[in-house]
DNA sequence: GAGTGGTCTAGACCACATC
DNA sequence: ATGTGGTCTAGACCACTCG
């Protein structure tokens, strides 16, 4: 009879207040000491009790104010539609159809780099050719979400918007629409991993727990050049994805 | 200046061990004890250590046994050609195509239950109505890494092979065929999220830090009459998705 | 029985946020 | 200054696995 140990049996229970509504979304947890004192366990134990709930993504905590219990809303990421070409051919902004949110993108960086060998395979370009990349950061409802950065070709976007911070109406698609490199398909592919250092800082990840989606996307022209390869970390606990295909 | 804890360090540097190769997949860590003397750290700081690694997915812990560097294949499942008409339309199994890894499925269990209400308002009958489950448990490579149930109207499908545990050549979808209620698209849903309880012990997940993909595919016909709805758990740390689609 | 992982305590100390 | 989260120790005890 394997007895549930005593930090899960204090997750246990401050789940079920969470689902019944009883600790509402954005309502203060108890704080550790007090947990500690209300079930009869050592300060330690209330400690991971909590660090449960946030490796669940139903709790999130401020350091030296408290934990506070997390809202659901899960920023849905609908794929064939937001790359239609019927979005960027007529100026709109992906993002603009994930609706509900407010939006804003920061720290867009656009530099020259080496090619890793993943990206050079994919463009088609040799193994530490230069190439342009654009990294950016994005922000719904203060909160930051998503880091991406997307690989060109560079002889094949030099001299375009695609190299400036604001890539104009439409984004890099519709530029590269403009140079004969309309993306014509899309491949994803989604991982599921534990961030990188670095992302869970970008991300304001919790230390331990929070998960990511890696989101490799190429993006094909109708002759089947690889034009685009974008790399989307996506916190995992904000997203639902969705597609459609057919039969 | 924020020096880093003792338990990341110890995390940090057995990762590098890993990634290097100086720890190569399947060899055994250094046990709890050791890990400590050797570090200088207590016994509780290098077990949180290596629940850092199994959070990360790089180790694979045995109770009484020890710590195991993980493998990295990943298992591709590759959604539109896997639900092609081509593959069920002539007595293929779906998982004949994620190529090269022994599968079986098990626990298959067929019944009949009342409707959950998303259930019931995808497939469009009365929340509580009776509907037809599948529900079953796919192995690969001798691990569990898939649980998956399917709900059906009960009216479509009383008395054909869906309702045996075996469903015959090309499966549920063949059968629907036959029944002219023929797939023509499908809706998948992704979130990433960690497992119930029931669901760490079907797939063998670590107790904490393991993570699952939860998926919900909606098959429609071509008249957009949604005739099966399949919820699947998968390990997240054994697959990956790959999508297709085009502008 | 000996070695392994897993849980727990009491108390300590640090870092951070708020007043 | 006080209260919050976060890390750490030394030692204890339990459960599991293997020989």
């Amino acid at each position: 009879m394997p007895r549930t140990p005593q930090y899960r049996r204090v997750a246990d229970d401050l789940r079920t207040q969470i689902r019944s509504g009883a600790l509402p979304a954005g309502s203060q947890l108890p704080s550790i000491p007090n947990l500690g004192k209300q079930y009869g366990v050592s300060d330690d134990v209330a400690y991971r009790a909590i660090e449960t709930l946030r490796a669940e993504g139903l709790v999130e905590t401020r350091q030296g104010t408290g934990s506070f219990v997390r809202g659901f809303t899960l920023i849905p990421r609908v794929s064939p539609n937001r790359l239609s070409k019927a979005q960027w051919g007529s100026g709109k902004a992906i993002q603009d159809l994930d609706t509900g949110h407010r939006w804003r993108t920061a720290d867009v960086v656009v530099s020259e780099t080496p090619a890793p060998a993943d990206i050079a395979e994919a463009l088609g370009v040799e193994e530490g050719a230069t190439v342009i990349t654009r990294g950016r950061r994005y922000i719904v409802d203060d909160r930051p979400v998503q880091l991406a950065t997307s690989f060109y070709v560079r002889e094949m976007v030099r001299g375009t918007a695609i190299t400036y911070t604001d890539t104009g109406p439409g984004g890099s698609y519709a530029r590269l629409a403009e140079l004969g490199y309309a993306p014509a398909r899309f491949e994803e592919t989604v991982v599921a991993r534990a961030p990188h250092p670095d992302e869970a800082i970008s991300l304001a990840l919790p230390k331990v727990g929070g998960m990511v989606f890696h989101i490799t996307r190429l993006a094909f022209t109708k002759n089947d050049r690889c034009v685009e390869v974008n790399h989307m970390v996506l916190d995992a606990a904000a997203y639902f994805l969705r597609y459609h295909f057919t039969a």
